[in-house]
DNA sequence: GGTAGACCTGGACGC
DNA sequence: GCGTCCAGGTCTACC
């Protein structure tokens, strides 16, 4: 079936889906037209795959399925959440065309960051990312999907990202010898356990009203979350008071500002300053120096 | 608050 | 094929 969403002026489809590398991760794919596809598990239990292509009015929704009027529902407010649909970058773009490294980002109209659909998912995947290669990234969250996630009904191949509940049921050891996630296990069980629980509630921090100081400690209190990943996690909320600093800003900030020189993450910090409520993005779509 | 070392995996490299 | 080195954040202990 088909839903059609209405989108800001200053929204573009591929913008968001190139926004970064969740994009290289299932169940997230990328349509050749730069649309998103992605399989997703309603509250209801129904698996169904969705793709979001962009079209003058602004964005065509199919599903592989019929759904309810409250699936409907469901599947829109998760959409939107995803693609930022509600978030305004107006003043954000005001200042940032005052600044020629940013003048290609606000052509591009870029500035969303493309979101799974629960806050659950998107710390288990930031968690993957740490302390590790890139590809070991993927095969880690690939295999997460592959033998615990609820496969789509049409293509037993595809899967929808497992649940907490789901995951919850497994020890260290499995994730450890199966999933090849190392020392990060016992932080995915610990995580799966709580939410599934009901002891944390990860999702209310959708909503937040907390500050960012409080909320990047609220963050930092699940295990395996540190400094960088809670960062990363608040950009992915929609608070861009702060900066994601890991070995690749170290890097590109010392070309850019430092002349090469070993730099120290409060240096990463102090540069970004100046972008107040906005120094998350202006770092993140920063037109860096490539070498 | 800052620092050092352990934790793991997988790729690159030398033998 | 095997061993070694390295990159990548977080946690814990210690100062």
């Amino acid at each position: 079936m088909t839903v059609l969403l209405a989108v800001r002026p200053d929204f573009s489809l591929p913008a968001v889906v190139r926004s970064h590398g969740w994009i290289q991760m299932v169940p997230f794919a990328e349509l050749p037209d730069g649309g998103l596809s992605y399989i997703v598990r309603l509250s209801c239990g129904i698996v169904v795959r969705f793709t979001v292509q962009a079209i003058t009015s602004g964005l065509r929704v199919d599903t592989t399925d019929i759904l309810s009027v409250e699936e409907q529902s469901e599947l829109q407010e998760t959409i939107t959440w995803m693609l930022g649909l509600e978030q305004d970058f107006g003043k954000f773009y005001q200042l940032a065309r005052q600044e020629p490294k940013l003048a290609k980002m606000v052509e591009r109209k870029a500035g969303r960051v493309l979101r799974s659909p629960t806050l659950f998912e998107d710390v288990i995947r930031t968690i993957l990312t740490t302390n590790t290669l890139w590809q070991h990234t993927l095969k880690m969250c690939r295999e997460l999907v592959r033998r615990f996630g609820d496969p789509l009904p049409t293509n037993h191949d595809l899967h929808a990202f497992p649940t907490p509940e789901r995951l919850a049921l497994e020890n260290e050891a499995t994730f450890r010898e199966q999933i090849r996630m190392g020392y990060r296990a016992p932080y995915v069980v610990n995580l799966a356990q709580v939410v599934a629980s009901g002891v944390l509630d990860l999702e209310d921090y959708k909503t937040s009203s907390l500050p960012m100081p409080q909320l990047r400690k609220e963050l930092m209190k699940i295990i395996g979350v540190g400094g960088y990943a809670a960062a990363n996690l608040l950009m992915l909320l929609g608070r861009y008071d702060y900066v994601p600093v890991d070995s690749w800003a170290l890097k590109v900030v010392s070309n850019e500002f430092f002349g090469g020189a070993p730099i120290t993450p409060k240096q990463v910090l102090t540069t970004f300053e100046r972008w107040g409520e906005w120094q998350g993005l202006a770092y993140w779509f920063w037109d860096w120096k490539v070498n």
